[in-house]
DNA sequence: TTTTTAGTTCACAAAACACTGAACTAAATA
DNA sequence: TATTTAGTTCAGTGTTTTGTGAACTAAAAA
């Protein structure tokens, strides 16, 4: 039989919401709405029967889904003695590592640009003045990062 | 003829690296390159035909990603008196507008977090926690946000 | 041993995406 | 008026993405 989990009408919404979200942020619409779940959700750790179960997706769209999300650090899973099952859940413990990769990707996106400010024409003025500001405000930006998290 | 710029290699180099990290954000490869050419380039104006040329693309091509950066604000162009072409280039004295509209997104996904935090059961103690603890530094990174930039 | 559970793997179908060439347009030039 | 310039539009093609169902596997339970 269905494992559905039982979802309020608000927590379906921000399901919904949250993947929308997601998928914008390049995610594959399965796994947006399995992490949408699983931060949704009154209980944090969900089995693949009941994730599959609940956003209606197929066996194997589960299990890839499910096996990019665990190579990705998006997901993790625990055992429970006695019960072959896995549960998995959202590592949102870990939420300074995933805040960590973003940053490192602005890092490379400063990085990138204050190569090229280094090696324009110095007649473009103006142009290079507002490349240098934003870069100074992605060090801003980083230095936060630094302090609050790192 | 053709009007192909002429670019170090050097600046091939970061063309072809800063497109490729537009592409990880999601812009399709030939608008990722156009947007680099005109952060690398030399010049910070260029025609319809140098950016054709200078990237090998087809005419249809470039002008499908010329209408799509100008519509997403992207990409802006001003003519010439005496000259029938237009002179595309990249609005970076603008570049606290389009931080803004990162940090919206940013907003958007505190915004959710916190509605998803407002609904949780309060059985989940760590979860909440750790939860709260993201949403409070997504409110910092906010901050830096209206206090240098907007 | 046979069956059930908890998945995995894979070939393929449907849809979306990215780009091309060819035909077209509208304004300027000859 | 005819031609050139500076593009635009669109049908189609090749590629990639997502997800499906069917067959499979490995361990546990009956």
């Amino acid at each position: 039989m269905s494992e559905k989990i039982k979802l309020t009408k608000e927590q379906v919404e921000l399901v919904e919401q949250y993947a929308v979200f997601m998928e914008q942020t390049n995610l594959q619409p399965a796994m947006a709405k399995i992490l949408a779940l699983l931060n949704v959700a009154d209980e944090t750790e969900l089995s693949f029967n009941q994730i599959q179960d609940t956003l209606g997706l197929s066996k194997s769209g589960t299990s890839q889904a499910i096996s990019h999300l665990l190579a990705t650090n998006r997901m993790e899973y625990k055992t429970k003695l006695g019960d072959r099952k896995r549960y998995f859940y959202v590592p949102i413990h870990k939420w300074k590592d995933t805040a960590s990769r973003h940053f490192d990707g602005l890092e490379k996106y400063r990085n990138l640009n204050h190569r090229i400010l280094a090696q324009r024409s110095k007649k473009t003025k103006e142009f290079n003045e507002a490349l240098k500001e934003m870069t100074e405000f992605l060090s801003a930006l980083h230095k936060v990062y630094t302090e609050k998290i790192k």
